[in-house]
RNA sequence: CGCGGGGUGGAGCAGCCUGGAAGCUCGUCGGGCUCAUAACCCGAAGGUCGCAAGUUCAAAUCUUGCCCCCGCAACCA
């Protein structure tokens, strides 16, 4: 049945490095989803990409000493060989870094300032030097840059906006009216009561701080600034024509039914994304679903810690349909999920080995031992199996209607209630029981037959989210693929088919233990990855910090260091770095607050002396007063190193 | 009074919008069965649904206050 045309999206993923589990969800959800439009009728185009600009990959790339291009050609490439993996089946691959994307980005930029909705103004922000790139004051980590962790300063620079308020009434309007836009719903209060009921700002969209972007076609100075660039893609891969003729593919396809994205980029998907569309006078997509996250339950993922779940290595371990089937089914609709290598070594053993595996293996066992795999109807039907049957049914309405509302693990809960429901039974006919009686020879026969096609129905309802799984049982079951639409048909499975008569198994159980000691070899290889850089950097530990602009020597001369010793600290309570020092200095006692608490615990503070920069005006921190500040040298990491005398000095001794 | 998420049997979660006998998976214990991957099926134990007050015939669910945890933000002189 044909149902018409579906075209989805994922977000692009940031070619920054390997995605790891959590960015690997994203496509692995979306693809469930395309495939079960598809399996339901739907002509169903399906689009994935990656998003390859911005000063990030630039600075990545200098570090590696490649091109940018080069970077993310290679990058691009590990993204889509997981996606690969992974068995995704999506359409298009999109990069940014596209000559047809490029070239309407730029024409989209053009038009949008030829009438006005493009602005020159400036950007305001806070500024990190060595990383060359502004960030918002809620970007920095802890008033830092995010990336360098040096301190930033305020600066201004020259960029393009877009005037967003122009359309915002538009835009609530067409919320409000259309419930169904942001997924799930709790999502939508959040944008309206957060950006748009406030009033919207203006978006930026240009920079000048880097280059490895889209050029401005007539301000070459300035490239796009990611946002503009990056969500046009749902348009340009589809073949959009800003000034002219859109390909027959955008025609049929735009607008999209289904924006899937991670829930911290709803805000640009559900407010500038349809905005830009208002301006080129686009139709909006029917639906923005911010998926929640799946998060990694042991600690913080790190590189260093060497604890960051990949694909491929899941994959390795427990093959694809089992990672596709948790990642599904581990993650809530609406808050995040836990990935753990336990967890996961759980759900296969108790669903995919215990519950489905078995299953299917009894199943094909008992028809070999009894009739030599010839698996045959005969009518001789009992109250019982009306049960089973209407199970089934009720499964494929139960699936459509989760996967109607995006819930896909929902949706794979009712399948295997299903297989659960056959195992049941299986115990409730007892055929080992039957197979004793020559005389129930056929109503053995019928059970059988009433199993293998129950599994049939729930292997075919799988394949949406267990692809090769779905394969593999049809054809130990020697099946036929059968429609969409018959699912709800009990019987088709051809009477007198005979399965095979060495069953596979499916899903093999296996040891947390043995998986925990096979965890470690992965976490031990990340570490050594990583370790090359390490050595490198301890025998040359050099650190190019902004050179500040040349002073003079009185300048020097009115700061006042001096040492100081440590005779109490504590923490500030409500906060999570600060420590808070009494120095004595001289004759006098300071009270200083320092954010030093993730590298010096208050107890050992005390006793130590240290140098001070005294005559610093006094100031509030986390509101407690601090009178001066202790000097303390700071790496690349982050790690703090306080500067005390190298020689026995008294406090109060001056340094100069 | 910064913003948000959360606190439900040992673990992980659903239920909350639209009050009406507290449910799922795992684990534990007991039983059944033996076709099967020590699997499958049945049953049991175990919860003051964070605390307190309120609304109601009725609250895990609605209201208010408080406590605790987790993100983010702030504090890094």
């Amino acid at each position: 049945m044909n149902r018409g045309k579906y075209y989805m999206t994922t977000a692009i993923a940031y070619t920054s490095g390997k995605p790891h589990i959590g960015n690997t969800y994203e496509i692995v959800l979306a693809d469930s989803i395309a495939r079960f439009k598809r399996q339901q009728g739907y002509d169903v185009f399906f689009q994935t990409g990656t998003d390859e600009h911005g000063q990030k990959i630039e600075l990545k790339a200098k570090e590696a000493g490649i091109t940018p291009k080069e970077y993310v050609d290679n990058v691009a490439g590990q993204i889509k060989s997981i996606w690969d993996l992974m068995n995704t089946s999506y359409d298009k691959f999109i990069r940014t870094t596209d000559e047809d994307h490029e070239k309407q980005v730029q024409k989209i930029f053009k038009k949008l300032y030829d009438q006005g909705d493009i602005y020159k103004g400036y950007y305001e922000g806070m500024y990190c030097t060595p990383c060359e790139s502004f960030f918002t004051e809620s970007q920095l980590v802890d008033g830092k840059c995010p990336d360098c962790g040096r301190p930033c300063t305020p600066a201004k620079e020259e960029a393009y906006f877009f005037k967003m308020s122009k359309y915002a009434d538009r835009l609530i309007e067409h919320i409000n009216t259309h419930p169904e836009f942001i997924q799930p719903v709790s999502r939508k209060n959040e944008m309206m009561n957060n950006f748009l009921l406030p009033g919207l700002q203006d978006l930026c969209v240009s920079r000048t701080s880097f280059s490895w972007g889209i050029p401005v076609s007539f301000d070459p100075k300035h490239v796009t600034y990611v946002w503009l660039d990056a969500l046009t893609n749902y348009i340009t891969g589809i073949g959009y024509e800003c000034d002219g003729e859109s390909s027959d593919l955008f025609k049929k396809n735009w607008p999209a039914d289904l924006h899937l994205i991670g829930k911290d980029i709803i805000r640009f998907h559900t407010i500038y994304w349809p905005i830009f569309l208002m301006a080129l006078d686009l139709p909006l997509p029917k639906q923005v679903f911010g998926h929640p996250w799946l998060l990694q339950g042991d600690g913080k993922m790190s590189k260093s810690k060497g604890n960051v779940i990949y694909a491929d290595d899941m994959v390795d371990l427990f093959g694809v349909d089992a990672v596709r089937y948790f990642v599904l089914h581990e993650m809530p609709f609406e808050n995040d999920g836990v990935i753990t290598w336990e967890l996961m070594v759980e759900r296969m053993n108790s669903e995919l080995a215990n519950t489905l595996g078995n299953l299917v293996n009894r199943t094909i066992s008992m028809s070999n031992k009894y009739f030599d795999g010839v698996v045959k109807s005969t009518g001789v039907t009992e109250p019982v199996d009306d049960e089973l049957k209407a199970m089934c049914s009720a499964v494929v309405d139960k699936v459509e209607a989760k996967m109607n509302d995006l819930r896909v693990a929902d949706a794979i809960t009712e399948i295997f209630n299903l297989f659960k429901r056959c195992n049941k039974y299986i115990d409730e006919t007892m055929p080992w029981a039957l197979a004793k009686d020559e005389t129930k020879k056929d109503r053995l026969s019928e059970v059988l037959y009433n199993l293998v096609e129950g599994i049939c129905i729930g292997a075919t309802l799988l394949s949406s989210f267990m692809p090769e799984t779905t394969e593999k049982i049809l054809a130990q079951l020697n099946a036929p693929a059968r429609e969409y639409d018959d699912l709800k048909k009990f019987g088709l499975y051809p009477s007198g088919q005979k399965v095979t008569d060495a069953p596979q198994i499916l899903f093999a159980r296996q040891d947390v233990k043995d998986v925990m000691v096979k965890v470690e070899e992965i976490q031990a290889a990340q570490k050594a990855a990583l370790a090359p850089e390490e050595p490198e950097k301890e025998e040359e530990p050099v650190i190019d910090i902004e050179a500040k602009p040349e002073i003079t020597f009185d300048d020097f001369g009115k700061m006042q260091f001096q040492v100081g010793e440590i005779i109490a600290c504590e923490e500030v309570k409500k906060s999570r770095k600060l420590l808070c020092s009494q120095v004595k200095i001289g004759s006098q006692v300071k009270q200083i607050v320092s954010g030093i608490k993730s590298a010096y615990s208050a107890e050992e503070m005390v006793g130590k002396k240290v140098m001070v920069l005294v005559n610093l005006k006094p100031a509030k921190l986390a509101g407690v007063l601090s009178e001066g500040m202790l000097l303390c040298a700071e790496d690349a990491d982050g790690n703090l190193s306080l500067m005390t005398p190298e020689k026995e000095m008294p406090a109060g001794a001056e340094i100069c």
